[in-house]
DNA sequence: CTGTTACAACGACAAATGTAGGAGTAAACG
DNA sequence: CGTTTACTCCTACATTTGTCGTTGTAACAG
């Protein structure tokens, strides 16, 4: 299987990528309107990082009409896994328990989330 | 207080600061020892680093002797919440639960945590 | 057909980043 | 003392990043 080396992202071209996951598929315009309302990118700024990430391989695009359509080239699981290793690796030293921590403390994890996660591990050790 | 904008670190400086929490003060040489094995910097680039920081607001530093000591200005807590929500932003566009999920499937959540986390919840919600 | 739109292609550019060399100096060694 | 050490300070520099402007062109409105 595909153990490719991708460039790393910078942090906005993660922030694209994103969208164009969300969107399965994407122009330029269709992004710019995905960004949220707070954030303005100019067109060109858009499409720069659009063909900055299919250079790093993170895109394809297809032709339709004059137009060029986005698509991902990698699954979202296997960017994240780099991507929040790396993160935990220089914020935490790669210790998680920190962050979960915060998480927990900062109020973004609530009853229901600890219920999934304990189903999750549950099934974890069973396999 | 001190609701001071702090300009963005860039991710090498995040991994510095980082040792510096964990030493609580630290010389250009303790960090350089401190860094991973598999991370190696030159004296040099350790200390623009950590000037750099310092320029940013993120530590300040004494003398000691001839050589500079370097100690953190901001609470990991800060700077840990910003962070973490920068990345939460761009990775996951806000939402905290895919992040967790992820760590609970990549093994990084084991039981213990969890019942941590109870813990902390339902201090919270008492509260 | 002609003016107006939408896009892509290409280029540009200042700032941030990663990484380090070299000069200068005070302290420690012999 | 003269030399080696151990640091700091200043400078440098190739890349990457964030952000666009300009130009050319195909499609569309009239």
């Amino acid at each position: 299987m595909g153990k490719k080396k991708l460039r790393a992202m910078s942090p906005t071209e993660t922030e694209i990528l994103r969208l164009v996951w969300q969107l399965k598929e994407a122009t330029v315009q269709e992004i710019r309107e995905q960004l949220p309302a707070d954030r303005t990118l100019a067109y060109n700024t858009v499409q720069t990082l659009l063909c900055r990430l299919e250079q790093k391989g993170y895109l394809k695009h297809r032709d339709k009409g004059r137009a060029h359509v986005f698509a991902p080239r990698v699954e979202p699981e296997e960017v994240i896994k780099t991507t929040v290793r790396d993160f935990l690796g220089r914020l935490f030293g790669g210790d998680p328990k920190p962050l979960v921590q915060f998480l927990a403390e900062d109020g973004k994890i609530d009853e229901e989330d600890i219920k999934r996660l304990r189903q999750l591990i549950d099934k974890r050790k069973k396999k």
